[in-house]
DNA sequence: GATGAATGAGCTTTCATTCAT
DNA sequence: AATGAATGAAAGCTCATTCAT
């Protein structure tokens, strides 16, 4: 009952701070949604920003363990074992937007909007995913699979992407199919934009 | 004079909206700063938020006008052109966010802070850079320059990309040299993370 | 049981709102340090200031009974005999106010914070102690034993002055002894301030 | 302009405090009886309690400029001269009441109804109340015109008897003569309460 | 009797905006 | 044009009280 409580509560304020923005959402609005009485609210949750972050933790909570951590690239021997790992992970990531399209767009659109305590604890999660794709991008750099670009520089530039490709699979294209998408970005990523030429051994046929 | 008054309160609030968010900066904190009285404000600017977007306008046009504005792909033959104007082009956009870091922060931190209605004015800005790039992009791709991916997704890929390389290279990591930073995202964007080695067939099937 | 639970009740209400104030102190606070729920509250007192009420006027039943009460001027026969039982008196509410130190400090000091109905309440108890301050003090005039000074000015002033004093027992010399205070009060009471000296006609020498 | 503001705010808070108590008026309650916008208030304290404070503070700063200030004992010689002084600043102590009678309600009856840290700010008045008084006893002490009891005891017990008499003077009976209230009170205060009698051999040894 | 989750009215304070000077 | 005192709507949060279990 509880739970079930701080679930209405959750999934009501999702909707509203997608919709109107976290701070032109009152807790009179996410009550209201969620059927319940204004001091309930504070049973569930400390304060309207705390609930807030309790969204964005679920959302991180649940992206990073289906897509990075299990995908440890020690293992990888080949770049066609390491292409077909980071389309996995590109699908994975496009799948997780669009089953959590109201999560998603909160993260991207509402992240900022918040005092700046807590907005500190969402750059967290972003520096941690850097972290994490930097680490990967390491391990693969160590295997000889991928080049010797500056790992933190990429893995930042990587969050940029996949920021905006969640974005578009989300809300520009929600109807292509995910496939295509994951592989485009693979190609974009691995093999970058510039047609290949005589000038280039071979590339991709 | 009247210049200069808006002048002063652009400063003032692009300083103060930076370190403690749009929201947290009161119009009295901005006519403080700028050493003004309260009402002065609003002889100059119709209110809060749109002098917000007047910030967020002027970073923006002064980007495209030193970025892609200067830079029409039709008149490209070879790759090896396109490459130098893609690090150009990075370049630019580097030091463009670390001679205006706090407009820069600006727009990318505080962006979603506002209302719905000025929050869709600058969407619309990131709309026409994603225009751009996909014009640039199809440009490019009919002089066989560069591969056939969905312009439009990579456009926003790019976006993205531009978005968190300014962050690292304005907050990260202030003192790397620009024209390594460039090489890097030029390496990246156009050649991609796969070393490419003998054993390359193809990132993608 | 039911009475154990309104003692501990009452007792963990005397403390807290001793130390943080009848306002500042909610019933949450009351029945967490009474180690009872929330709606246990309710069984045993009709609201917040009954329970107040209750407090006080525990206080002032057990203060009358051990004073005045026991003392009706009647029997009184020549100002020593009087002397000897205001001082008593004084003794008796020495030591009443030190033993019962945190009603008392409640009554001196949390009397006045509460809703107008139950400090009418309150205000009626002071009333019922100048009233039977004002019938002794008339006893004693009618015997001779008193000045003809106006009695219900008097008992007034009479219940400032035990206020204060109980107020300097209990809180601001908790360690002198009784018997001298009880002392100190009763000379200034029936003697005055005034140097007895020669310009008095008959004082004491 | 200003000033008449916050004049107007004192007045209808004094009269609302003492009406229906501190905690019961709201501050939409002052404004409204000032006849101002709710946030005008904050214009001129910082909030309601600091009102309550400004009010309190007031009320004694009148009174002790009126009282104590003006009589320091040192100049007295006789028994007969410390009565008329004494007397004077009874007459003083009750007539300020009764010109000030809505403060002076709030003071003997609200003083405690407020949040501990303005509390403790008011029996600062209290004590600096009882600190002159004390030393003013025992100048009077030192110069043989008044008996050895211990002068902060006192101190304390006169505070007492002036809150009530001054409680008396205002509310319970406020068409006596000053003159005959101050005469009783001085009487009391210096000669006590015991008819002078053949017999008076003492009250106390 | 006892529980404690749920209630919702209530209040202080903030702050963008206005307008008489 | 510039001022800044005044405005008043708005909203987060508290807490005494209730009631189904």
């Amino acid at each position: 009952m509880t739970d079930d409580i701080a679930r209405k509560l959750k999934a009501a304020a999702a909707r509203l701070f997608t919709q109107h923005g976290y701070t032109a959402t009152r807790v009179a609005d996410i009550v209201a949604n969620a059927g319940v009485a204004q001091g309930t609210f504070y049973l569930h949750f400390e304060n309207k920003p705390s609930l807030f972050v309790a969204l964005i933790d679920e959302f991180f909570a649940g992206l990073i363990e289906e897509t990075i951590a299990r995908h440890p690239a020690k293992r990888l021997q080949t770049g066609e074992q390491l292409s077909a790992e980071v389309e996995e992970i590109w699908m994975t990531i496009i799948r997780y937007g669009r089953k959590h399209d109201i999560l998603t767009r909160l993260v991207l659109r509402e992240g900022h909007a918040l005092p700046p305590e807590q907005r500190a604890h969402i750059n967290r999660h972003f520096e941690q995913g850097a972290d994490a794709l930097a680490r990967y991008l390491e391990d693969a750099q160590q295997l000889g699979l991928v080049k010797n670009l500056p790992a933190r520089l990429i893995a930042w530039v990587l969050v940029g992407m996949i920021e905006r490709a969640m974005h578009y699979a989300v809300f520009v294209a929600p109807n292509a199919p995910s496939v295509s998408l994951a592989g485009h970005c693979t190609e974009f990523e691995l093999l970058g934009l510039l047609e290949p030429s005589d000038a280039r051994t071979g590339g991709e046929s």
